[in-house]
DNA sequence: CGATGGATCAAC
DNA sequence: TTGATCCATCGT
């Protein structure tokens, strides 16, 4: 019965991106001497021929070695390594064989802050230990060899609690070149922890002829 | 703002 | 094979 029950929370994910983002939001973390609620989150669709082209998203060319948990089932951990230095999660979403994802760009330490703070440093604020989807996965011990990982299965080192929805404040995606204007990044609004907006310097200017 | 770092992918 | 790019972070 139980185990139901987490098939049921792992189908809450199995949507499209945006409301997949919004059931993450305000959901609760857990892994390795850690949980932290999700406070900022951005949603990635798929290829040119899905329900939902991105292509900002790492899915747009097709599955590879490297983005395959995209296409799979929801509920799923996709870690990737950013600039060859940072690894960043995203929580797969949609059913199975549709891409799509939901990076989780920041979190509020809820127990385990002290083993936090040794993973990030001792000059690192509260309130920024968990801030940026690199700095996420370094203060939750979150590696590249968690990829695929399945957040619904109690057996899991990192799980994920699912809660009420919350309003979320909505604005564009950091750091992407393209689609740069799409409102897929969600937040709690008010938190400290959340990231500051930054547009990537390669995208196109908003329209500014007015 | 620039430097950094390594994987990835589109080209040659 | 090379070169540009990338869902970033930390410094100045």
């Amino acid at each position: 019965m139980k185990a139901e029950l987490l098939g049921v929370s792992a189908e809450l994910l199995a949507v499209d991106p945006l409301a997949a983002a919004r059931r993450l939001l305000g959901a609760t973390l857990v892994g390795r001497g850690t949980s932290a609620l999700i406070v900022e989150v951005e949603a990635y669709g798929g290829p040119a021929d899905g329900p939902w082209p991105d292509p900002a998203a790492h899915s747009f060319r097709g599955p590879g070695p490297r983005n395959w948990v995209m296409f799979g089932p929801a509920g799923r951990l996709y870690t990737y390594r950013s600039h060859g230095i940072h690894v960043c999660a995203n929580v797969a979403c949609a059913t199975d064989g549709v891409a799509g994802a939901v990076l989780l760009r920041a979190a509020a330490l809820e127990s385990g802050l002290e083993v936090a703070q040794r993973r990030r440093g001792d000059s690192v604020r509260p309130a920024a230990l968990a801030r940026g989807p690199g700095n996420l996965c370094s203060a939750l011990g979150i590696t590249m060899d968690d990829n695929g990982l399945d957040l619904f299965d109690p057996n899991s080192e990192i799980q994920v609690q699912l809660a009420e929805e919350r309003p979320a404040a909505e604005g564009p995606r950091v750091g992407v070149s393209k689609a740069a204007d799409r409102p897929w990044r969600l937040w709690l609004a008010g938190r400290p922890e959340v990231s500051l907006y930054r547009r990537s310097p390669r995208a196109p200017a908003p329209d500014q002829s007015d």
